[in-house]
DNA sequence: GCGCTTGCTTTTGTGTACACTTTGTGCACA
DNA sequence: TGTGCACAAAGTGTACACAAAAGCAAGCGC
């Protein structure tokens, strides 16, 4: 069965979106995509609704379809909801997994070493993506797996600034994600729910600070007037 | 600005999928429904795209939309699941609510007594489906919103036994249940999020014995055998 | 100079024809 | 009687044309 170019068009956007290819609250020209894909714009619009459903971008009437928008007030969110969900799918997973799917993650994660190896940023953001999508199938439950994928988009999308490490401290931090993932492996395989959630909650404490310096530069320095100037000091 | 036929499509194809007048694993037939609403078959393609990105139904390539099943390996999963979304969302709901928000809360509970008081079991479902929706709006977050609703699909339908009473028993049930929506209201006002859940997780334990029986029917009494022929007794 | 209206352009929404896929039926043949 | 094939019927997928709405810009009055 030959892949359809409408699936292809759908896995493409799709992929742009979470690579920021398509920044985010970005336009969507029907006429433009349609002639891009080679489809017609009825099949396009199909695509639109699906990517719609799934949260990757919002359409308004009369007014086309913008890439979803990732604003500051939906982080605070974000990091809110994201430790608890991927605790319980973690969870569930270690007690439902099958042995096939610890081979996807095993594989998985080897993309994602090897990305991060070669410092290719889009690439591991989409490894760490299909990791993280493997245990959400792993968990078998598709009410928590609808909360999941929508995390995943915002997730990838900011996971782009984790990787694009700059110093020695970044790249020790990425270092122990990854490792972090090879415990997760090891845990999920054993079947140990408890071991699982404890390390999904590491894994969060650890990106979070770095993350969130994608939404929130980092803060000027406070002393610099003191040092040079005394007299506006706080 | 008037009701598009469309978005009447919508909502109506919902309220028929979440009170079984569509029945589970049901076929939706294009030409049937375009006729029957009086939009041609592209917009109602659309309506059909969008009510599967929200899990109301499931596509098929080349084999059209089914209503979403509810099968018992998913019940098993929905009870697993619900109380621990719900009383999360809860807490958020007590942490975000305005007044004008609790105030359609206060409006839809009136709405769920009234239907219970006349026996009007789909406008009860409804009216509770409402209710939990409304609670999901308070908590501010379109992660868990997406799960929720999910939820409330299945909720809704399976609801439908619960609120169709049979004895006192079950009468007294739904006056407990209600009583449980008022004091979820007043915690949430109060903005009492630890209270908020454990009268979630209380509101769970009275409806899922009551909901189960939907799925699995009462069992055959274990000892008509014995009773009758003592050779066949186990 | 400013704001409003009006008509033009661009983009989205809908209807319809037609192509393709699936499924059911009848017939030939073993 | 059972199996396989061909054809017919029904239903879904795609393309395109036209209708409707929104955005834009020039012209007009104040």
């Amino acid at each position: 069965m030959q892949k359809s170019s409408k699936d292809h068009c759908f896995e493409d956007l799709k992929r742009r979106i979470l690579t920021t290819d398509l920044p985010p609250g970005g336009d969507l020209d029907e006429a433009t995509l349609s002639a891009l894909y080679g489809i017609s714009r009825t099949p396009l619009r199909e695509v639109l609704q699906r990517l719609a459903g799934e949260g990757f971008v919002r359409l308004e009437t009369n007014r086309g379809a913008k890439v979803a928008s990732m604003n500051l007030i939906a982080m605070r969110t974000f990091f809110q909801t994201a430790p608890m969900v991927y605790a319980n799918i973690g969870r569930l997973a270690a007690e439902n997994r099958t042995t096939e799917q610890i081979e996807d993650l095993t594989a998985t994660q080897r993309d994602l070493t090897a990305a991060i190896r070669r410092g290719d940023v889009t690439a591991a953001a989409l490894s760490n993506h299909a990791f993280h999508h493997v245990i959400g199938q792993m968990a078998h439950n598709p009410y928590l797996m609808a909360c999941l994928e929508r995390l995943l988009i915002d997730h990838t999308r900011l996971s782009q600034t984790f990787y694009r490490a700059t110093g020695a401290e970044d790249q020790a931090r990425i270092g122990t994600a990854a490792s972090q993932h090879d415990a997760l492996i090891a845990a999920i395989s054993a079947a140990e729910p408890d071991r699982v959630i404890a390390l999904t909650l590491q894994h969060w404490d650890l990106s979070r600070d770095r993350m969130e310096r994608f939404v929130r530069p980092d803060p000027l320095p406070v002393d610099v007037i003191s040092q040079k100037d005394p007299h506006h000091a706080l």
